[in-house]
DNA sequence: TCCATATTTCTATGATACTGGAATCATGGA
DNA sequence: TCCATGATTCCAGTATCATAGAAATATGGA
């Protein structure tokens, strides 16, 4: 994983919209949700959504899917978790840890 | 955990410097650096680690004490592990996930 | 007290990001 | 084909952040 990659996934986190929403697409887990429900559930407008999605979509935290009219958006949890990882990586200058395992993947 | 404070922690980590800066302190531990040694290992002037340490420091994500004339950092783990937390907070409707543990706090 | 070193603050400039209105594109049904 | 709905792109104004030179502040030793 390379720091770019990590810079992205933090940057895109570092906005009070794009948190909300990924947190939103967290809850929802597989099932996903749809640009439409998140400004509804959300009370983002349509356009601003949108850049913000694709802003997340962009740093690898979110995958879209298209089913008929609607696009469903989904947590990426396997890339959160790489992005992650990537903070405590030789932590300690690589002696045991308490914790040294990566949260946060799921399978659900 | 707010949401603000969250934002502040990713908007720390955001920036190639201040990620760089807040690696090496999760490498050199408990021991800590100072921003002489910071500056010299990463190559940034003064001045500007100065600034992005304010950063980290109000963030959150590192500690200081003074030891005579220089100024120790550290990773503020507990902080970290509490932000990372609050990421995957009700994950997947609150079905069971794989790893639901909440990562990366570190005694060493 | 005076000096050297460590670190921070001040300041100006340039770059990047957020927002939402209006227009556009895509899909599916009548 | 035409229309309605869902979603994205375009654009402009505003705000926020990064950088580093120069100056200022602390600490400890001579």
């Amino acid at each position: 994983m390379e720091e770019k990659e990590i810079i992205r996934a933090m940057a895109a986190l570092a906005n009070s919209v794009r948190l909300k929403v990924f947190r939103a697409l967290v809850v929802a887990g597989q099932q996903g949700m749809t640009p439409g429900a998140m400004a509804m559930a959300l009370d983002i407008p349509a356009n601003t959504l949108s850049f913000h999605l694709k802003e997340l979509a962009g740093a690898g935290l979110v995958t879209q899917e298209r089913a008929s009219r609607n696009i469903i958006y989904r947590a990426a949890f396997d890339h959160m978790s790489a992005v992650l990882g990537y903070l405590t990586e030789n932590c300690c200058q690589g002696s045991a840890c308490v914790v040294t395992t990566v949260p946060a993947a799921c399978d659900c």
